[in-house]
DNA sequence: TTTCAGGCGGAGTGTTCACTCCTCTTACTT
DNA sequence: AAGTAAGAGGAGTGAACACTCCGCCTGAAA
């Protein structure tokens, strides 16, 4: 969306910018504006997708453009911004379904973290090539393969599963959310249910292999297309 | 990616102007520009996205701007053609699909269809939402309602199962080989698998209902957004 | 209350991109 | 072989958009 030639954020500048408020609090209206902002880009991206302009969100929280930019130096750093509360939520819906007890932890995160997509809809396209937020997917997939042992071992899931069946379903369920969004915010309920029915021990045994390790790794880190 | 008041194409035009070769038969090398530019739209959308400029395609293609215009009204009508494509391959695995024994057509059927998807890769955004293609589309869901009743008479797929499972189940396939593309061409085959152990009658009754007709409909029935 | 660093708005800038226009060329027809 | 309708090419056009600049304002520290 953005030339990559056009404009390259130091984003290790920009990341103390827009989240350590521990160096210098932002004074009242300013951090007023950052949220009304990243609510107003939430609500036009889901609208009208990430294309959308910036002038729009502005617009939408009520602030000119120089503030917009002041709080973020490029639209891609709110973007990147939004994709990091989305992932925050997941990373929470993951502890706590750490919590279920009878290896039931697996399918209450995939349905939390589904409902967390629908929420953040409009970054969903940045949810898996977003930059600077390697560090929290990673701590996202850690308690990820924690959910995924303790539903194997309860027998919730078969034993020929692989934890790269987990990645293969959020990945589908982003999917059917895209498709759907706008006429059906729970169509992906079906599509889970009947996915989860494919990872249970009753089905007979899955011909085809898990991703190789390789692969997964490479799909996992990948960085955004320009 | 275009912007809705830019250029409205006259469709029904557009459509003769590039599919009726009866009316007048295009000249040699007109013909063989138009191959050129489909071939180059696919592989440059495929490589950068449907937002790549189209004077790369051209470029890519061998000719100037103005004989890609002439060939395709607007740069939708080309990325138009290319969903044709596809659908026209999806429609003829469906067709081929119809001809297996055993109630296996279906899961033959959604192997072909995803790679369809794969050597289309480009324009899968476009799929299920580009106008002018909606009676291919209808054709594929007939022939596809058809698969499902056949496997489902075999019990091949559950009996709590719906025809809007299949939907569901292309949309995760999309899910897929767009968050996959580019690091691992088969990676959906390991998700097909899971999904098609997830319709067959072994596992527990599917929790969640089947999407409503309506909302079915009006997802099918979706036009671009804006 | 004063002071001023930091914040604010929004017109302006440069670039990209879809699409057009016009001149020169070429493949079919007769 | 000549005539011509159709085609080719590519610089040019206008609009959209990300981002900047700068004069004015305000919350909070002293």
């Amino acid at each position: 969306m953005i030339p990559a030639d056009r404009r390259t954020a130091d984003s290790v500048e920009s990341m103390a910018a827009t989240r350590d408020a521990e160096v210098r609090p932002l004074r009242r209206d300013a951090a007023d504006n950052r949220r009304r902002l990243l609510a107003a880009a939430e609500t036009v991206f889901a609208a009208h997708g990430l294309d959308a302009p910036v002038e729009e969100i502005a617009r939408v929280a009520g602030v000119g453009m120089g503030t917009l930019y002041r709080r973020f130096p490029t639209k891609d750093a709110l973007i990147t911004e939004l994709v990091r509360e989305l992932l925050t939520d997941v990373l929470r819906a993951a502890r706590e379904a750490l919590a279920v007890p009878g290896g039931d932890g697996l399918e209450q995160f995939l349905g939390a973290a589904a409902e967390s997509h629908i929420a953040h809809r409009g970054c969903l396209p940045r949810l898996w090539s977003s930059p600077d937020t390697d560090a929290l997917r990673q701590e996202v997939r850690e308690v990820m393969l924690q959910l995924f042992l303790d539903a194997q071992e309860h027998r919730r899931v078969r034993a020929d599963a692989d934890i790269s069946d987990v990645d293969l379903v959020l990945w589908s369920l982003s999917g059917v959310i895209e498709t759907t969004h706008g006429q059906s915010e729970t169509a992906w309920r079906r599509g889970l249910a009947i996915i989860v029915a494919g990872l249970r021990p009753a089905g007979g045994a899955l011909t085809e292999p898990a991703l190789s390790p390789s692969a997964l790794q490479e799909i996992r880190g990948r960085t955004p297309t320009g």
